[in-house]
DNA sequence: TGCTAATATTAGCAGCTGCTAATATAGCGC
DNA sequence: GCGCTATATTAGCAGCTGCTAATATTAGCA
């Protein structure tokens, strides 16, 4: 605020405690992870890479998501870079598949989503 | 890919099974909350609501962002509407607590972010 | 080698996002 | 009621994001 926040106000009404720092890099790991996953087709991608259970290929995760291929590519690869999916090649086809990290964050968010529904 | 797909395709190369559908309504709600902490202010803001706990006010959690009050305002307005924090008022200060949503997600963010750092 | 198929990358566009400044609203004491 | 403080909301701007179309790259085959 000014100069006057209440932190320090001296007639008793302190309004609370000092605010901690957050770990710049921290902010940046987990925001990077949030952001890639806070898309719609993005999410949707991984969604449908985590119930598959060998790896799925881009092939067919276009028709699926609706949108460009090239759309797909980068989807993939902004997933990709945020560590949540692992790719592999095959001949022409390159599959992906979904990391430990991902399954994490979906279970929790199953978990969460879950609790809201009762 | 256009028509011939591998998925069905006769050689016995077929690429993969077929995709699953996701709910539209699953991908809304995950998507609002990832994308509501999907951002540097936003996530900071959660983080340090989080770190305390008996709420935090507005008024503390402007310089601890660095951002204009209208800024937090609207970040802390974001997160309450994703279900992120919770606020009650006092006189004329408001206080801002994280949700039982918040703090699963955040702490699966702090495992998966440990794992890495092995 | 030349072609097709799969897919990554690039360029560009329209809409979105996050910020500031200004304003509106709520609470408090005189 | 007035003036102040705390904070929500609004308007507008600059930069960002997600998409398509086009192109580049890679793999497979005759």
């Amino acid at each position: 605020m000014n100069s006057q926040t209440p932190v320090t106000d001296e007639t008793g009404e302190a309004c609370c405690s000092m605010p901690v720092d957050v770990a710049e890099d921290t902010v940046a790991t987990d925001v990077a992870l949030l952001s890639a996953m806070g898309n719609d087709t993005r999410y949707e991608a991984l969604r449908i890479v985590a119930s598959a259970s060998d790896g799925v290929c881009v092939c067919e995760l276009q028709p699926a998501l609706g949108v460009s291929q090239g759309a797909v590519s980068q989807a993939l690869s902004r997933l990709h870079s945020a560590g949540l999916v692992s790719r592999r090649k095959e001949g022409r086809w390159r599959y992906y598949s979904v990391t430990p990290v991902a399954v994490r964050l979906l279970d929790t968010l199953d978990d969460v989503r879950g609790g809201d529904d009762e």
